[in-house]
DNA sequence: GTCGTAATTATGCAAGTGTATAATTTTAGC
DNA sequence: GCTAAAATTATACACTTGCATAATTACGAC
């Protein structure tokens, strides 16, 4: 007869932080770090603001939380494909270049993080910290790959020519990353890592289009 | 005797505006749009806050006259360069893209502001516009260089395929315009423009390194 | 069952926010 | 010099912000 609805369901611990951490990527995402407010959050996730204090220490704290989360989710994204291939170089530096331009990777959320990050990541330390690390992670695995390609097609390249090559394969890859994401209607579907292939097939040197 | 010192000076409306505008870009480049208040905008113009109001109608007033003035001004320095020159079409988008790859293009003011308003300019409508015209003008003048350079050596290139190579293109400028901005001690003063020529020229099939 | 503890909510507070309006001060025109 | 209008400052207000602390609630251990 009496109504014993819930007013609340107990969730394990992990589960909380990865909704909360959630909450604040899509709305960081939406309206930048300081747009990200604490009742937002709370709100979105489905909470009262009280419970994030429980969980984190503090608002900074629950931000860099999520960037780490974040990160290191792009980094697997990037990672699996080119890394789980047992073909050629050549074969693992098409996956790399095709997972790196294409969804999930290729998102307009991702693409608002980053830029609302940005700020945050150039002045703190911590947050920098991170950054660098999975930057010069992507672009070692770059050059490494681009490496064995050219190696196999039997080129050697010194190391001066090959960090040149890599940075400029990198910013083809970025530039297109940020125009598919910041402008998702203007490209087709397909678009993007075929134009990725091409360039970097052309600045390496090597066809990356043709099946091997 | 008496201290007559002015309490404040009188300035030109289009004067005002500006330093107005300026402090506005320096606070949104630090601290976001929302890090940007009015009241710190106040102080780093030199001005009490009720002054931002007899300028602008409203703090998103003053918000977007900014973004406006700021890529008013982007726009200016790069198509200086390119269009001034008399020399080939070749030696023109060698002009242009150097002069993208360089400061004060590449700076890391500008890359905090592009990472700042993205968010706005995704959701108001009136920046949104700014942003496409902007954007979609300097692909355009980017596209219609390549298409001038091939022509001049003989090539005949097809719409389609010109698109494709003009977002390339556009994309490694982007991308290392970006890396330039966010990572100012990652490269040597000339190897960004360097690295552009080179992967520019291996995109449309032109060496555009060599000195004509 | 009941009980204690931890998760969750509820409430409150001081500081910061944009904006509105009134009070001053400068400066140009006569 | 005087004066009036415009530029600038000064003050106030309602609202949001992050954070702290107290009051509830759920749920496993016994």
């Amino acid at each position: 007869m009496a109504e014993e609805r819930r007013k609340f369901k107990r969730e394990s611990a992990q589960a909380r932080r990865e909704a909360l951490i959630c909450a604040t990527l899509e709305l960081v995402a939406e309206h930048g770090v300081r747009g990200a407010t604490v009742r937002g959050i709370a709100e979105r996730a489905d909470v009262t603001q009280g419970l994030i204090r429980h969980y984190f220490s503090s608002k900074e704290d629950l931000i860099t939380a999520a960037y780490e989360y974040h990160m290191t989710h792009m980094t697997d994204l990037t990672e699996a494909p080119a890394s789980q291939l047992q073909g050629t170089a050549r074969d693992r530096l098409v996956a790399f270049v095709e997972a790196s331009l294409t969804a999930p990777v290729v998102d307009p959320q991702s693409i608002a993080l980053w830029a609302s990050f940005l700020n945050k990541v150039q002045n703190d330390p911590a947050m920098k910290a991170i950054h660098a690390r999975t930057y010069a992670d992507f672009r070692d695995r770059l050059e490494a790959l681009i490496a064995a390609a050219l190696g196999e097609a039997g080129q050697v390249t010194e190391a001066g020519q090959l960090r040149h090559l890599a940075i400029a394969c990198n910013a083809v890859i970025d530039g297109l990353w940020l125009e598919g994401g910041a402008l998702p209607d203007a490209f087709e579907p397909d678009e993007l890592p075929k134009i990725g292939l091409i360039s970097v097939g052309a600045i390496v040197g090597l066809n990356l289009t043709h099946s091997s």
